[in-house]
DNA sequence: AGCACGCCGACT
DNA sequence: GTCGGCGTGCTC
């Protein structure tokens, strides 16, 4: 008699990963199969796991039911298991992250049910778009020994500065692996996932291409990921959640801004694309390439260690570096000057409109005011359900975005109401808007350069995916002047008449309470000061902050990453973060605060007591301490921190209930 | 989490 | 008599 393994819907909330069940003569099934079984009283879906012909201890149901082949490849199952214990997530929920709703929850073969044709997206139609003849650029000696050592090694960290050709590494592997009859992953950040990477892709490597980003459809994801299943596309573009896609045969992963934040999921399976790509490419057999011009810390010791391959790129293909200067808002607010742009910045914007060429200032905030304070008693306006001070938003004129609400909002839960006329807690008329978002730095551009054409990019504006490429194509057919804008001005296309970057508050993400906080700033400064001089015209990036004399805005201005890599680590040591050790955030919410601490307090006594009895070492349990939005949306959230290698160790220790579990956190 | 069973009170 | 309150316990 042969026995299944199976992973079952059905007990999504309960403790046990699997149970088991007869397999009846004339159902064929194998680890991957999607099947349909009694569960108590009802039938539900379940994914076998594993086969075996010894018979369980407990009593066994047989399955009812099995689609024709499997849904998931053996490999996917591998690494299903692989990601649940590391993330500390149950089973089922890693093998459901690798379907499409769609493709989970439907009957059995898929198909796109019905054949109505329905508006495909925009990248949809680069990708299924008419073949147009390959041009095969003469690489550099570097991208050359690039893709050597790319050959010879099955995981490389490929170091290359801005503009090095980095994609077109990817490319001449990806062209490899095809004439090898291999297939390719090639993974990027949502945000870079544009037309024109679609065009590039499909242009170059005249291959099928699926494309796979949480801006699809239900209908279409699940179209895109049969065609990937059944082998149809031998190259699948996507963003994080495409490390999942069923590639057989898969012979190369690219993944492209290695370390980016965008590659963190944010829903429970909370994994890192980065670390499930390294085993995807141990289980499948595939090669990886992880590419940044500015690595994380952890993939770059990795690398010094010799655990990556280490592919390096330091002369630019195109365009020119910029030249970086540092200003000191502190001598500014000595000299008088109060206002949020330096003379400096104020020079060059006015310099770079004289030459008619473009400007993009960057401010990772958005909004009018960051917070509205009472000037009596000094209470700022915060959420009711979550401990932050609401941000100002004005109306947005014309294109219908929900979120244009004229007034105060919560960037964490969306509750918004009116500005108040005097203050809630003394009723002092005397209250102000202070702090500046993206939406007040508009306005001032426009008051400051009237004649000038000012566009902003922000999450506000760029609800829905047109929005956002209508910005960016407007700026890059050079209808506006000036590009005012968060985090999504820092990537995207390529600018030729871009010749002034501002970073208008490079101190904001170095004061985040994170240990990625260096990391961050030196990233992100050299990435946005890439969006200039890409057309090898001279040009200016203007950064303001109050700590010039950090060597993450140092190093960063100079584009020295080995020396930001070499000033970092040895905190990241001192204070044994990573690379020294990993991290795991439990986080306990209740509607009640002292139920939440207690309940925390509770679980890091009984963590750090099982340590101990099980004679684990080299985990330390910390906390347990107040998130860092305390309150959110309504609930009270403690959390008590695990640092240390090796924490699945820990795992069976955690409480169950009540609890959510973050395995590297990116904050 | 569902979804039963089960052992008590009130209602046409 | 029986409808239904939600406590408790199980799901291969």
């Amino acid at each position: 008699m042969l026995y299944a393994e199976v992973a079952v819907e059905a007990a999504r909330a309960l403790d046990r990963e699997t149970y088991s069940y007869s397999v009846p003569e004339g159902v064929d099934v194998v680890p991957g199969h999607r099947v349909t079984v009694p569960f108590g009283r009802r039938t539900t879906f379940g994914y076998v796991v594993s086969m075996g012909t010894e018979q369980p201890d407990v009593e066994v149901k047989p399955i009812v039911g099995a689609g024709a082949e499997p849904l998931l490849l053996p490999h996917q199952v591998a690494l299903a298991r692989m990601v649940a214990d590391h993330y500390w997530v149950p089973l089922i929920e890693c093998l459901r992250a690798m379907l499409p709703p769609r493709v989970r929850s439907k009957g059995s073969t898929g198909e796109g049910a019905s054949t109505r044709q329905r508006r495909h997206s925009r990248l949809l139609e680069f990708a299924t778009a008419a073949h147009a003849e390959p041009q095969k650029p003469i690489l550099t000696a570097e991208q050359q020994a690039a893709l050597e050592v790319i050959s010879a090694n099955q995981l490389t960290l490929l170091h290359g500065v801005i503009a090095s050709g980095k994609t077109e590494v990817y490319l001449s592997a990806a062209e490899a692996a095809l004439a090898h009859q291999l297939r390719v992953l090639l993974l990027v950040p949502e945000i870079s996932l544009t037309p024109q990477l679609v065009e590039r892709v499909r242009s170059r490597l005249r291959a099928p291409i699926a494309i796979l980003h949480s801006q699809l459809t239900e209908l279409e994801r699940a179209q895109q990921w049969w065609r990937v299943r059944r082998g149809q596309a031998d190259v699948v573009l996507g963003s994080r959640s495409a490390v999942f896609a069923p590639i057989p045969r898969l012979g190369l992963v690219c993944l492209d801004e290695e370390g980016s934040a965008a590659y963190k999921q944010d829903r429970t399976p909370r994994y890192e694309t980065g670390w499930v790509a390294r085993r995807l490419a141990a289980v499948s057999g595939a090669r990886l390439v992880a590419g940044s011009a500015t690595p994380s810390v952890v993939a770059y010791h990795d690398a010094q260690r010799g655990d990556l391959a280490l592919a390096t790129l330091t002369h630019r293909v195109r365009g020119q570096d910029a030249e970086v200067e540092l200003v000191d808002m502190r001598d500014e607010f000595a000299a008088g000057n109060r206002q949020p742009l330096s003379k400096r910045l104020l020079e060059v914007v006015e310099r770079t409109l004289q030459n008619e060429e473009q400007v993009i200032l960057y401010l990772n905030r958005r909004g009018m005011s960051t917070y509205v304070m009472c000037r009596d008693c000094g209470k700022s306006v915060q959420c009711l359900g979550c401990s932050v001070s609401l941000v100002q938003h004005a109306a947005g004129r014309a294109q219908g975005a929900q979120n244009q609400f004229d007034g105060l909002v919560c960037h964490y839960c969306g509750y918004s109401r009116a500005m108040p006329a005097t203050c809630d807690h003394c009723g002092s008329r005397n209250i102000r808007a202070l702090g500046m978002g993206t939406q007040r730095l508009e306005s001032m551009v426009k008051r400051i350069w009237p004649s000038a054409r000012v566009l902003r990019l922000d999450s506000d504006v760029a609800r829905g995916p047109d929005a956002y490429f209508q910005i960016w194509e407007a700026f890059s057919e050079r209808r506006a002047d000036i590009l005012v804008g968060t985090q999504l001005v820092a990537r995207g296309l390529d600018l030729p008449a871009v010749t002034c970057v501002g970073v208008v508050d490079a101190d904001l993400p170095l004061h985040f309470p994170d240990y990625r906080s260096a990391e961050n700033t030196f990233s992100l400064v050299v990435q946005v000061a890439g969006r200039a001089g890409r057309d090898g015209r001279p040009s200016s990036v203007v950064v303001q902050t109050s700590n010039p004399e950090h060597y993450s805005l140092r190093c960063a201005a100079v584009g020295d990453y080995e020396g930001f890599y070499a000033a970092e680590l040895p905190s990241r040591k001192a204070f044994t973060f990573p690379p020294f050790a990993d991290l795991a955030v439990l986080t306990r919410s209740d509607t009640d605060d002292a139920r939440a601490a207690a309940s925390a307090r509770e679980a890091a006594e009984s963590i750090a007591a099982g340590l101990l009895k099980d004679g684990v070492e080299g985990i330390r349990v910390m906390g347990p301490s107040p998130a860092f939005m305390h309150r959110l949306r309504g609930e009270y959230r403690w959390q008590v921190t695990l640092k240390g290698l090796g924490l699945e160790r820990a795992r069976h220790l955690a409480p169950r209930r009540g609890w959510s579990f973050d395995v590297d956190p990116v904050t």
